[in-house]
DNA sequence: CTTGACCCTGCACCAAGGTTCAGGGTTTTA
DNA sequence: TAAAACCCTGAACCTTGGTGCAGGGTCAAG
């Protein structure tokens, strides 16, 4: 179907959105393969790495470093990993994802009671999004 | 037992995980308030900053910056804030939060299927992490 | 066949978020 | 009443994740 489309470092780093030295530096850290080269020695880059490049973007809004994000970028078969190796590597990824996604449906929570208390005028002195993500540490809240 | 204990800086940097200068770090930021101190200069500290604490590093972790934590935890009613004004910037940061939310579930997705799919044998040499966040970025699919 | 827009490399530099250090007081404990 | 264990400050230093620059080749248009 989608018959890739060549690009140069340039146009990937325009169509990525981001800065064409970064793309050098992603190819260092080994986040983005090594891309073949014309015979000057020109970069050239299919549709697949500017699949990576949206990935791995996105997955820095996300709060993962760039070592997490090669970590979940080698989750695939290769030559050298076992279906069990990677299962479990998956698991442990999964769980730390589910782990946020809880955090963060915490922090909207209070985000929404907090728009709604505003809503009805009432002064909500307090703060909200603290109490958001207490993990069980200390006790209720205390009124100054 | 539960009521305000009184932290040193060196507890409080303890009881939340961080090294003692990042207590001072944030304090400089504006993350934490100044603490009340004690005739000798030791800063002093109640719950209340443990609490903020564990949000911080917690809110970091889900790709906010410490600006954008500043922004979370400013919003509450203070003198020159007016109602209004808190409910559009709960709006703006609730937003955020959905789209994070989103990604990661659709990150999650992608994790269970490869675990799924490795289950099952199949060599799966493609990547299905890399397709999860396909179309979440910046220009949509213009429908011709 | 030249000019401008690109690409190559190595290396220097930058910003955010901390951490370590030096020099000097304070509090706790044996 | 010391030593050990903390705390104070300013300033230097470190890591991560990039950016910019110099010096030099390459490609397409005019």
């Amino acid at each position: 179907m989608s018959h890739q489309e060549l690009l140069t470092r340039g146009k990937l780093a325009q169509r990525g959105g981001v800065n064409i030295a970064t793309i050098r530096y992603y190819e260092k850290r080994g986040l983005l393969p090594e891309a073949p080269r014309t015979r000057s020695g020109y970069r050239i880059y299919a549709g697949d790495a500017l699949r990576r490049l949206h990935f791995i973007r996105q997955a820095q809004v996300l709060g993962f470093t760039l070592e997490e994000i090669g970590e979940l970028l080698s989750l695939r078969m290769q030559p050298g990993t076992t279906c069990a190796d990677i299962r479990m590597r998956a698991k442990e990824k999964l769980s730390a994802v589910e782990k946020k996604i809880r955090d963060l449906q915490r922090i909207k929570q209070a985000l929404t009671r907090l728009a709604v208390a505003c809503q009805g005028e009432g002064p909500t002195n307090g703060c909200p999004i603290l109490e958001s993500l207490d993990g069980g540490s200390d006790d209720e809240k205390s009124i100054p």
